[in-house]
DNA sequence: TAGATTGTTAATCGATTAACAATC
DNA sequence: TAGATTGTTAATCGATTAACAATC
């Protein structure tokens, strides 16, 4: 590999590379053992000049006149990706969304090995979902200094967020995810914060509509 | 406004329009009735000529000296979204995440309301989650048939997606908010798929975090 | 060797930034 | 009028595309 810090990614990349490991292990389960930039092209749903540009920003790992070795390339992208180290993740806010996530089977992918979920409502507190217990939020602080955590998914009510957010200084958490529409900012770049918005979504998705339609009729 | 169209709008500002409007309903809640756009990009951690940019593409709808109209802007990016008509939605698949979706309170700021879901087991077929009922989904069919929807929101597992859209063609459906792995294609451009990938969110951050590891072990 | 596919280079395209003129 | 902030223009930056040389 031709270079093992890949400071300078940009996340337009990284969410391609995620694309394409998924394309690979599906690739692998059906005996596959190699595959062309245009294979994964078509199955991914982008241009094959981009994933061969997009792969040689880490290395070479393409055979000319072949095609890339499924093993070689899924374990290189791991690697990059740091899907083969687990990571220590708490949840905070077990409700709806919350209960989801903790039950997601997603996460196992990415190596995700959730410590702890946190809530405020008493008759959750002691119970476990997906074996992974709930513990009041005045235990955070505490769970958070015996505890080696990575990374924090906030899972509550938006108004929460920065509150809770600002509990999670001075710990060992680099990462948050954060599924309120509070827009929290790492003022001081110590955290990763990736913000998802799922009210954005939906509000996005209701203007591509609308052009849809107007196309439509256009018509 | 300028033009009613807006056929070739960046999804990029789509996504920009609709924190701006998050931030004004913020803004308008706390009884302000003008902002600058160097506060939106305050609230909204975007830069202030973004803001101003991302705005002039729909028209002009600020006071020079001044800063904008918090109504008249919030209103004119509703116009533009198309926040401000209603979408008949329906769900498939009333799992975790769909319950978690079909409970969420984002989705009335978006004006979506939910007509039914769909699930196959049959404990939970003839009940309703938040008011919104639950139907086989071999009743799918004939519910488009009967029923005039416009977004399909999909919470199936990743395996069934493609099954399940193929049912979505020759109806009312435009839209379908993909919460599966699976990658939809929109191969007639009859509609408009938003792919929203978990399982990628936790890739990326997986690989962001290690970037920020990394940086803080060189310091 | 011939065929195929990668990786690279150069050209195009679009988005972001910076500076400033317009104007409330 | 002076001060402030928008909207526009031009410059910069980065990402995508296309063509092709390298090579298995």
């Amino acid at each position: 590999m031709r270079n093992s810090s890949f400071n300078n990614v940009p996340e337009s990349i990284v969410g391609r590379l995620a694309s394409y490991h998924r394309c690979l292990k599906n690739a692998a389960s059906n005996g596959q053992t190699v595959i062309k930039s245009s294979d994964i092209s078509k199955l991914c749903g982008i241009k094959a000049t981009v994933v061969r540009k997009d792969l040689t920003h880490f290395g070479e790992f393409g055979i000319k006149g072949k095609g890339y070795n499924i093993t070689t390339l899924s374990s290189n992208i791991e690697e990059i990706m740091g899907l083969n180290t687990e990571k220590r993740v708490i949840l905070i806010g077990a409700g709806n969304l919350g209960t989801a996530l903790l039950k997601y089977p997603g996460f196992s992918g990415a190596n995700f090995k959730f410590l702890a979920a946190f809530d405020i409502r008493e008759e959750i507190i002691g119970t476990s979902i997906n074996s992974v217990p709930i513990l009041h939020i005045d235990k955070l602080g505490a769970f958070l200094k015996s505890n080696e955590v990575q990374i924090a998914i906030l899972t509550v009510p938006s108004q929460e967020a920065e509150t809770i957010a600002s509990q999670l200084h001075n710990c060992s958490i680099k990462g948050i995810l954060n599924f309120t529409s509070a827009i929290l900012k790492s003022d001081d770049g110590k955290f990763y914060i990736r913000n998802i918005d799922l009210s954005k979504e939906l509000e996005v998705i209701s203007f591509c509509m609308k052009k849809c339609l107007k196309n439509k009729e256009e018509k």
